[in-house]
DNA sequence: TGTACATCAGTGAACGCGCGTTCACTGATGTAC
DNA sequence: TGTACATCAGTGAACGCGCGTTCACTGATGTAC
């Protein structure tokens, strides 16, 4: 039952894409390897010819995952025109970003689990948050770049911990002022 | 081996106060029943004759350590005289806070598991959530109501995302950096 | 106040279950000639 | 290009383990008389 070179790469990467929504989804520690594997069309068997250990495929979700929430960034950054750093701040403190948990930002969707996670997956979680840091400081064109960078931290900061929050709280209007409240505040900056 | 009213009593404060330092150091999925009464000096069959399930522990020992921060920011904002809100502030945004997440916040510790947790544990979250933004509202004495909630709204927002950020980074300088900056963009707002 | 009995806090073995990981095996792919 | 053999992606049963929960039991506490 031997796969190609590329089919088994495609795998791999199947594998790394499902375990980032699942994560996500359900937390790292819930996510097991049987499910994960069954999700992805395959038995568990197969798992450890592509990874080491489950700790080595968090770490390469999370950065996978922390990538493509790059990737949003920027196009928000640059559909925003003038303002991308609001444009950046309005999709990420959306309703859809905060309902859409599977896809959206690991670092909300996985915070405290992350503190405890293994020494590369804390790295790729600290590489991700400055890469997301990064976008947000160029999207402040106009300030110096110290201050650019400071205020960019505070905003992904406010952020990751509006939209836990707001997926914690039961009462909608209630979740929805939280999102609205950050949004506003950041405005101001 | 019966023992009196009282001394059950107190075999109940024990197992919710372990669990709520327990829960916020290891996180809740990770924090097995056996263990846990174990460190108490039980062994587990005595749970249930206490709690229904883990999940009312969980919600009984969210509560208690919410309840405990919310006491922790009425003294840092009486200790602040005039400026309370900055107290609050400095106080949780500290080193000593963050490396103390046993006792410390139990929103910022157990943050993404808290979004999957059963709706009691939500909802007393929720409440938790809302009583220190009450605190904090009350501390900015020389703003209108609205305008001050909403502002320490987004300050318990910055201030749980920043300490979880903090924790994640492996890089010391970048974590304290994280603490800094959102301090210093709290005290301009 | 003293006695007989019911209550129930705590014990520790046992339950079924899912976890991460291992391993002998299969058979298509890749390679050497 | 054709053949023989090595490689290895994927299978599925099995491993030891810890999980949340149950339960028959113990014996001190609480209560009724």
């Amino acid at each position: 039952m031997r796969k190609s070179k590329a089919d088994a790469a495609l795998t791999r990467q199947q594998i790394v894409s499902t375990a980032a929504n699942e994560f996500r989804l359900n937390g790292i520690t819930a996510t097991g390897i049987v499910p994960l594997m069954s999700k992805v069309g395959l038995t568990q068997g197969g798992f450890y010819k592509h990874f080491e250990s489950k700790d080595q495929l968090v770490a390469e979700a999370c950065t996978v995952a922390l990538e493509g929430l790059v990737t949003k960034f920027r196009l928000a950054s640059a559909a925003g025109g003038e303002d991308g750093f609001m444009s950046i701040i309005d999709s990420y403190l959306s309703e859809a970003h905060r309902d859409n948990q599977e896809q959206g930002c690991p670092l909300a969707a996985m915070g405290s689990e992350l503190v405890r996670a293994g020494e590369v997956t804390r790295q790729a979680s600290s590489q991700g948050f400055n890469d997301l840091v990064e976008v947000m400081r160029k999207s402040l064109g106009r300030l110096g770049e110290e201050q650019a960078r400071s205020q960019a931290v505070f905003a992904m900061a406010a952020m990751v911990g509006a939209l836990t929050m707001s997926r914690i709280m039961l009462d909608e209007e209630a979740a929805s002022t939280v999102l609205n409240d950050v949004k506003h505040h950041l405005s101001l900056v």
